[in-house]
DNA sequence: TTTTATACTTACTTCAAAGTGGGTACTTAC
DNA sequence: GTAAGTACCCACTTTGAAGTAAGTATAAAA
């Protein structure tokens, strides 16, 4: 009746608050400065290279696709490639990534929403707290 | 009928794809590397300094503050001391907070839950793509 | 014919995030 | 009397994340 049977698996369970657990460095692909909005942009929608590039103002082309990379490696993006030119390359979310993606937008969707009640706490912090 | 009124809100409604918009930087602070890892060990408990220290695996004293002082600020986290010595400190949710935290460590228990999924995943990227 | 678009890669640079080590002020335990 | 725990702050250094600019090959549009 263990949580975790040590007889079938040696190592310990997934912990983002160990420093050596691999899960750590995925959540922090997932969470990375472009990751988050990557998988936001995918949400529910196929784009092209240059039209997450347009979507996402601000994100070089080496970010974009150092960060679609990584998403790729992790199973989240799938990544098709039409062999035509000009190029045509395609980037959709896995059934995975659609999960991970799920959360992650709902999370940059609060956020959106709630911004007038942070900005009114940032303002009265900053206000006690001079200088 | 308007989604967005521009009579009463002259501004154009927070997105996070949009570069100079706050509410990409209050993404930011909730994504951040640490950023992440607190709110999940606070949502459901109070945790002293030294506590977060010690749960958080890898987290410097410096980046704990700053960390703290950021979801503070943003009225994530409150911080309550108690004036005695040695000093004690408290940290806990405010309701706003509990809310991003929630989305946050259900992101973080996601990953936790699906490693191996995403180990797999990596080792088959790995090795179709060498080197 | 020059430009634009596509989807990148590579080399180089910069800058901010993060780590390191010190100090503080006081108390309790050894 | 020495060490450890508490919750930090400050200055300095390091590292790695990110920005910049260039190159690639091709075709269609202007």
């Amino acid at each position: 009746m263990e949580r975790h049977d040590a007889t079938t698996s040696p190592f310990p369970p997934p912990n983002v608050n160990a420093a050596a657990c691999p899960s750590r460095h995925v959540l922090e692909h997932v969470t990375s400065r472009w990751g988050v909005l990557v998988l936001a942009a995918l949400c529910g929608e196929t784009l092209r290279f240059s039209a997450l590039r347009r979507r996402i103002e601000g994100v070089s082309e080496k970010m974009l696709a150092q960060t679609l990379r990584a998403l790729e490696r992790d199973g989240f993006v799938r990544r098709v490639v039409h062999p035509v030119i000009p190029p045509h390359v395609e980037y959709s979310l896995t059934p995975t990534g659609r999960e991970v993606a799920e959360r992650v937008s709902a999370l940059a969707r609060w956020v959106e929403g709630h911004l007038p009640a942070v900005l009114e706490a940032q303002a009265h912090y900053d206000a006690r707290a001079p200088e």
